[in-house]
DNA sequence: GATGAATGAGACTTCATTCAT
DNA sequence: CATGAATGAAGTCTCATTCAT
């Protein structure tokens, strides 16, 4: 069957094609003022077949929304797997979170601003993702605790602020407001962050390889 | 003409009338999805008299934002000048921005969720009020960098990521997500706060009184 | 209120208006082919205007078929009125059926043939509106034979074929396939119907005051 | 070229598939509402492979009642060929309708209700094989009214008043609010037709062989 | 012959805004 | 000041049809 492959090979191009734009014209005007016309301009497609590959629009953002937690989990796993220190495997969770979006203005104002204005299901699908971090945060925070690295602490409270405060840190660049490279700012935030659970960070300069 | 009062009165409530209308509506349905029909229906009054008095949605959402942010200026600065230690400062603003909002979970979705999926406009609004704060919180971080209070600190950043912080929280909140009262949670907030920016936490007992 | 009674006046004016521009459009389109913007243009109003007088299409539809309805109940049940005898009443019920909707081409269609093709919702509401109708013919065919003046039949039967032959009939007429003026063939037919029953036919000159 | 036949066979045998599926889906969702997808899909092949076959969806409905005439034609004509008194044929052709229809319920849907719903050139398909059973019909009458079997009558309003009363009775039954057996319905409309005529009908039990 | 991705015209519907009364 | 009928632009979605593979 020479014929299947270039076609399903074609189709999933498409499908990129359009999810991309999708991620693109939704950065740029907002869920609700993000006409499909535009999305299937800018994806090089036509309307109609833009509703061949997605039902419609909402399903185009949920796509987009999967497909960036998609990625975000295969780079923390990746990043967390290098470290066996419980602080630090916390640690490079939230800075490849960082890092990862932080290279990816558009998925990053999607995930982190446009789903919150869209509705209840969008709100749902973040938030799932989001709890996701958390748990794996405050796994990392009790691990921490038990073995005396840090601080006892309500570690399910600053695990949820941890994330809490990267996801303002992000929606805040994200919405363009910061001009510094959100790299440059990070450094300064994770000391806040170990500071406030009191972790030892004399040595830090070893690591720096989250991406 | 004694007639000019009561008929400025009867304006401004109407005013009152739709703007509390147009928090409601918004934080149910979202901005995109509020329809003028339901807020001048939840005003007591019609379109044509809606539109009498704002000139149009976005106006309507934007007076919304600055009577918010005159309600929180208004109670922030009460609460800072109760104080005068810097951090107990920081911290007091800090923690009537949560009060307050946390006691008005309407205007708290409007401001923190809605305004933000509502357009470049909106967002600006919201983003210069969380500047005045950063800006209050900087001063006070300031003074007590400045009196050795606290460790030497990058302030903007961390002024930026306390206020960071409490939106987030405030977000998850306002959104539902988070079936803890707001209150019980924010003690263990501010204890990391102060902790990460290495702050003496002995005498906390004495102060209770934001909001 | 000087306001109110030419508002209300004008409303309902819209709403005629718009019925019959609809009825004239389903009838010459088709429900299924029939465009809102003709029958907004057609009623000399808009789009959206079209929409506050109605919910939907289907409304539309299903109005034009209520109006339709109540005019056909007015008329038949005047007509019986003037009759005493069971079969005479009977039969003054089918003759208006006929006479009324034989005088209005376009509700005849609309009522008989768009309705069928448009969907189970409409077809249920012309079937009850038959219903009606037969059961008005049935009873007079019950009494008729109880008093012995026409021969011991299935009367449920024969009611549904009477209104079915004459719906067959004005569904034919309406369609414009049948060029001869309705009222012209509706004499033979009556004729055949009355002979079915074995009713005498003597004395029909007399009457002839349907409409 | 022993593979012609084999293709055409293939080929004549998806068209029937695919006028099956037109005609079954056609009947449940209406002309209108019938999706060329889903009659590809019943008939199981795809939808370039039904346009291979038919150039439109308007030919499939075409050809659908193409194919239900020629069985009608076939069956009445074989019907009628068994009798030899004219009422007994001109009834012998109805009763044929009657039950070959009444056995193919989603044929008589699609010919009795859905081909009037979807437009002039499908009416004027049907009304072209109605008008030939009304000629049938009344060349019979017109052969009994010269024997002096029957009263003579308009033979031309009566015939088309019998088939149209029979298209009635259908048209109900195909839209399924008659729940009776239409069969065990059409003996006493029979014995009013002729009754109608002034036909005599002593002697019915030596037929029943329709269909 | 078959497939299914792609097209694009056109449909219905919504809704912020206007304005005569 | 208030009302609510009217407007019309804009949007989402459907679907018969085409055509490269």
């Amino acid at each position: 069957m020479p014929v299947r492959a270039p076609r399903q090979a074609r189709s999933r191009a498409r499908r990129e094609q359009l999810l991309s734009a999708a991620a693109s014209v939704f950065a740029r005007r907002g869920y609700a003022d993000a006409a499909i016309d535009e999305i299937a301009r800018e994806a090089e497609t036509s309307k109609g077949g833009l509703y061949f590959h997605f039902p419609g629009k909402d399903a185009l953002l949920l796509a987009v929304l999967d497909k960036t937690a998609a990625l975000l989990r295969r780079k923390v796993e990746r990043a967390m797997a290098e470290e066996h220190d419980p602080v630090r495997r916390a640690e490079a969770a939230l800075g490849t979170l960082i890092v990862t979006l932080g290279s990816h203005r558009t998925l990053a104002r999607v995930f982190a601003v446009e789903a919150n204005g869209a509705g209840p299901a969008f709100r749902a699908r973040v938030a799932g993702v989001e709890d996701e971090f958390v748990a794996l945060v405050k796994q990392e925070l009790d691990a921490a605790v038990a073995e005396g690295a840090i601080d006892p602490i309500d570690t399910d409270t600053v695990a949820h602020a941890w994330v809490g405060m990267l996801n303002a840190v992000l929606t805040r660049w994200a919405l363009g407001e910061d001009r510094r490279s959100i790299e440059r700012v990070y450094p300064e935030i994770r000391r806040m962050l170990l500071r406030s659970v009191g972790a030892d960070e004399r040595d830090e300069g070893s690591e720096g390889s989250h991406g």
